[in-house]
RNA sequence: GCUCAAGUGGCGGAAUAGGUAGACGCACAGGACUUAAAAUCCUGCGAGAUUUAACCCUCGUGCCGGUUCAAGUCCGGCCUUGAGCACCA
């Protein structure tokens, strides 16, 4: 049989005995291994899909090993843009491409032999699971966690859509290149601002990667400072938020945002009303991005005829419309200090205003003296009243508490993390479950009614009002109210990718429930996520949703644990062979397909986890994969040569092999796990007399979930014992993995000079004297005193002589 | 700009409670087998000097310093590359 055959039997063996599937309950102690599902996209999988998903099937192949019952299961993320725009092209329902894509994807993951159990497979556009996800929105509408609200889209004028940040990056729409406005839309949105504390606090009860941790706070950018009052001259006032109150006498100017509600509100106050609305209409056509590039000019406008009131001395200072200044962040204004800020400075600049210095240890003449530069490090205060000569960490609290006290600040905190936008105007996607109605407002569907299917539609296309698709179909649109059964409207919004992606992993703990979208006991039997592995791309933000939604499910008791991801590591990504990311523009991509094709599954598996470090980028070698084949090949050969009776073994080998690939399988190191199994083989091809039979089947089974088709082929053709992937994995003795002797280094004054053979007992005495005497070693030291004799037991030497 | 990660042979990469740098693999070179090639096997393979040869010697983990008997690993200061975030007050 070849390679092919050989795979195929072992996957025909694996599916029709059913050896993954994972029962929810039992004696063994239990494990869950998670991967990313994918996004069945048409062009099938890549070898970056290949990584992720042989790394966790050798954990979970070891695992059932090791005795436990392991979760390892599979499905598709398949709602979302590629699919309706190749729907729109082709004319085709996007359900009849995905279904395709889906069967290639499963085709296509069978024949790399993952051990999932495809029993609880599902993809998220199936109404079995998209009706538990509206169900979940439901449940966030009624504990008043959703809700609608305008807010601003990416808005392109020629193709009469509305747009993702990601198809309107650079500030263009990226199938027609027009400049996108920012417009206004009424969407749902989830409140996960509310929740920012909860999970930061939450990353304590979980063992991820520091990285991601990281990644995680960064995305959550909480800033801890001051909100304050401030007065304007003749009436009314705003808030402004700071991490600076201490630089509060170096105000000069405010600054507040054009988007924002503040300056409507003064719009019958202003003077140069026609200048300020021009500002405002300006900064609307812009879009995010061009707003955030960076070394763009301070633009901007001043507020004639209005003033502020600087509350801690009662200045009266300009405010000023900057497009810096952002009106979904903090309070949308902010106190400008040009002295101490290099963003106000270049602002003050540009518009000719006055910078005043308030704390000292600066040059401020060329730019601002700021927080990073001026904490820490003693600087006091001027000009500030009784506040100078404070340090400025004794002035913060001392100004905060002084505002306090006058009632005109709080300590506040805030976040980067906003609400999230939880709509979409796009058809291919879980259709949102609320009606309207004139008379109750938004009203949820009826649980019975769930889930609310997608229609059959001739057009993809979004409408010219930018609505979904789905506004055009009278008879999904118009229904009647739940509650009092007057002629109503659907929602035709759908929700994003995101949404299913965030709680998939709970399904596969009870995938088949009709009652609920796990059950608790189920839920409770598998407990916490052990391992998720996924790309790097989404340890922020799908991880921060999944947890989110986790942490509100938990919050209204429908979850076990408030965290249910223990570990999540992220690997690299697979790079072309010119080291640049794998495109189709750039010709270097490496399909999966062709590599099973012409090596094997084993070897590309082999190959893809000893190409390096799991964590980091890799560019692929086609030339090094050859290696990886002729590792698989020369372990079949060495099966040739055994010997049941007295073959050649090598028990510290086998011991210490064991016990470095048990290591590293679980700590990610899979490269050198590999790289010992290569060591154990050369070791025992360098006997022509026939191994023993014992130690091979060893090393078939350590090998067995990198490789698990060859090894099961050759434990079957030598008889060697039971199917592999029900046997238990080998144990190791500690003791019996340490050599009798060593060779350890022998320097002279820290250079290397020589080489001697130590035993664990050898007594200090006795390798000193064995040591002087060595030829190379007495050129150096002699004639020359001893100043120290450094024997680290089973190291180093190190000889210190004078002169 | 901020945050993070990483700089080790021709290449992918090993080695961190500090202890013989370059495991393992690729490529390359020489040899064996073959009519020949492929495949396979054996040998060599950081740079340099020297030698008939071996040993041996000098240098060497991005750069400059430091701590130490001993530094790829620890400390201080830089440089470069990659990724993410980016006017977040």
């Amino acid at each position: 049989m070849n390679r092919l055959e050989i795979e195929k039997k072992w996957q025909k063996y694996w599916e029709e005995n059913k050896i993954f599937k994972a029962e929810n309950g039992g004696e063994k102690p239990h494990y869950y291994v998670l991967v990313e599902f994918p996004y069945p996209s048409g062009a099938g999988l890549h070898v970056g899909h290949v990584r992720g998903y042989t790394a966790q099937d050798i954990l979970a192949r070891m695992k059932r090993m090791q005795g436990y019952n392991v979760l390892y299961p599979m499905g598709y993320d398949a709602f979302g843009a590629p699919a309706e725009e190749y729907a729109i092209k082709t004319h085709q329902h996007p359900k009849v491409v995905v279904e395709q894509n889906i069967k290639t994807f499963g085709n296509q993951m069978k024949s790399i032999g993952f051990s999932f159990d495809w029993d609880r497979a599902f993809s998220t556009t199936d109404p079995d699971y998209y009706k538990w996800t509206q169900w979940q929105f439901i449940q966030f509408f009624k504990h008043d966690m959703a809700y609608k609200e305008a807010t601003k889209v990416n808005w392109c004028p020629k193709c009469k859509m509305v747009l993702s940040n990601e198809d309107a990056a650079g500030g263009v729409c990226e199938r027609c290149g027009t400049v996108v406005e920012q417009r206004e839309k009424s969407q749902w949105m989830l409140r996960m601002a509310s929740y920012a504390d909860d999970l930061l606090e939450g990353l304590k009860d979980t063992n991820f990667a520091e990285k991601v941790k990281l990644g995680q706070i960064n995305w959550i950018g909480k800033s801890t400072g001051v909100e304050m009052d401030v007065d304007i001259v003749g009436g009314g006032k705003f808030s402004i938020f700071t991490t600076c109150i201490e630089t509060v006498y170096g105000i000069t100017f405010f600054v507040i945002a054009p988007d924002g509600k503040l300056i409507q509100e003064l719009m019958p106050r202003v003077e140069n009303k026609s200048e300020v609305e021009a500002y405002i209409k300006e900064t609307s056509l812009k879009s995010a991005m061009d707003r955030t590039e960076l070394n763009k000019g301070k633009t901007g406008v001043e507020v004639k005829g209005i003033k502020a009131i600087n509350p801690i001395n009662g200045e009266e200072v300009p405010i000023f419309l900057g497009d810096f200044v952002l009106g979904d962040y903090g309070t949308g204004a902010v106190m400008a200090v040009p002295a101490h800020d290099q963003r106000d400075y270049e602002y003050a600049k540009a518009h000719h205003l006055e910078i005043k210095e308030v704390i000292l240890g600066g040059d401020i003449s060329e730019k601002a003296y700021e927080k990073h530069d001026y904490l820490g490090v003693g600087a006091k205060l001027v000009h500030s009243e009784e506040f100078s000569g404070m340090t400025v960490e004794e002035a913060k609290e001392a100004i905060t508490k002084k505002l306090e006290e006058k009632g005109i600040a709080r300590r506040v905190n805030n976040y980067k993390m906003r609400d999230w936008v939880f709509g979409r105007q796009r058809f291919w996607g879980e259709p949102i479950p609320m009606i309207y109605c004139e008379t109750c407002g938004w009203v949820p569907v009826p649980e019975e009614d769930l889930p609310v299917l997608l229609p059959d539609v001739a057009e993809y296309e979004p409408t010219d009002t930018g609505e979904s698709p789905l506004a055009k179909i009278e008879s999904f649109v118009n229904c009647k109210c739940p509650k009092c059964g007057k002629d109503a409207k659907r929602e035709t919004d759908t929700m994003p990718q995101w949404a299913g992606s965030s709680w998939y992993f709970l399904r596969y703990m009870d995938p088949h429930n009709d009652k609920a979208f796990a059950s608790m006991d189920a839920m409770k039997y598998w407990g916490k996520v052990d391992w998720y592995n996924g790309g790097m791309e989404h340890t922020a933000r799908h991880l921060l949703y999944a947890r989110f939604w986790v942490q509100f499910l938990y919050n209204i008791g429908l979850v076990p644990n408030k965290e249910m991801i223990w570990t999540r590591v992220s690997h690299g990504m697979i790079l072309g062979s010119n080291n640049e990311k794998m495109s189709k523009s750039k010709g270097n991509v490496i399909n999966p397909d062709d590599i099973v094709k012409e090596y094997g599954a084993d070897t590309l598996r082999c190959y893809e986890m000893f190409m390096g470090d799991y964590q980091m980028d890799a560019p692929w070698s086609t030339e090094s994969l050859k290696g990886c084949d002729r590792f698989l090949k020369r372990i079949e050969r060495l099966g040739e040569n055994l010997n049941d009776k007295n073959g050649y073994t090598n028990e510290a080998l086998v011991h210490k092999t064991i016990k470095k690939v048990t290591e590293d399988y679980s700590t990610l190191k899979y490269n050198t796990a590999i790289a010992s199994l290569m060591t154990m083989l050369n070791e025992y091809e360098k006997f022509d007399g026939g191994i023993s039979k014992d130690d091979y089947r060893v090393m078939l089974i350590l090998l067995n979930p990198v490789a698990p088709h060859i090894t099961e082929e050759l434990n079957e053709m030598y008889h060697l014992g039971e199917v592999l992937c029900k046997s238990s994995w080998p144990e190791y003795d500690e003791e019996k993995t340490k050599e009798s002797s060593k060779v350890i280094g022998v320097q002279v004054n820290g250079k290397l000079r020589g080489e001697v053979e130590v035993t664990i007992d050898d007594s200090e005495e006795s390798v000193q004297n064995r040591v002087l005497e060595i030829e190379n070693i007495q050129k150096y030291i002699a004639g020359k005193p001893i100043v120290k004799f450094i024997y680290v037991p089973n190291k180093i030497v190190n000889i210190i002589v004078k002169g």
